[in-house]
DNA sequence: TATTATAATTAGAATAATTCTAAAATCAAG
DNA sequence: CTTGATTTTAGAATTATTCTAATTATAATA
């Protein structure tokens, strides 16, 4: 685990945004002004790949990074604004049906949040 | 609903495959030779706006065009190929638990596929 | 039908996120 | 120290997507 690796890694945990590779650049870059974002997606996608972050797919947004402690995302459907929530473990239903193998699931539930609710358009 | 809206959207609907905005376009220039790559990116988007087709983010490659039925996805977490799979509809124990305004969500389940479980590695 | 307004399409440039390449720096082991 | 492997760097390259402005098509109206 290099220097960088760890310090991103330690970012992530600790925040509670769910910070695109720009954001944690912008971030490291306070205490590592050297860093460049090459480096930072380079060391996002291998943590990535070892399993030690997630990454999140959103629509119309760049990637973003988060821990990986089971929980699930609110997104509003308008503005993208991204939330967390932990709805149940349903790993062992979906294995029930499916049988083992499963290594994670990404469940996002869209919705419309308070401020978008309110400009009803 | 314009003509080329229309023969998109049938397209999605009649095909079994994820397909890119591209390959979307490289369909429908068969049979519209002329048509033009912003075009099918405009028409997409606004029939994803309007709740007609969905739109499936995926890391590492682009976005993907879907039926609006309901069903899941199943993702292999190292090629990343998507099938389909319907899982029962949890949205009653969603709202249950966030109470109303759910839209929709997005179930992904991550898995290797035969082939990348043959190659350990 | 001619006229106007509205919306859709086009071509191509622009943007934004991410990856790639090759060189330089760092690290770890013998 | 030397060697080899890995990481980082700088910057170019790539890819997906959006934007802009001009053009064309469609629909609504006089």
């Amino acid at each position: 685990m290099t220097r960088y690796a760890k310090q991103i890694l330690d970012l992530i945990n600790q925040s509670d945004r769910h910070m695109t590779a720009e954001q944690i650049f912008l971030e490291l870059k306070k205490s590592e002004p050297k860093v460049v974002q090459a480096t930072v997606y380079n060391n996002l996608n291998t943590l990535w790949e070892n399993g030690m972050i997630r990454k999140l797919s959103v629509t119309g947004s760049p990637d973003r990074y988060d821990k990986v402690y089971r929980h699930d995302h609110l997104i509003c459907k308008k503005c993208g604004t991204l939330s967390d929530i932990a709805f149940h473990d349903i790993t062992g239903d979906l294995e029930k049906q499916l049988g083992e193998g499963i290594i994670s699931y990404d469940l996002n539930i869209f919705y419309l949040c308070p401020k978008c609710r309110g400009k009803s358009e």
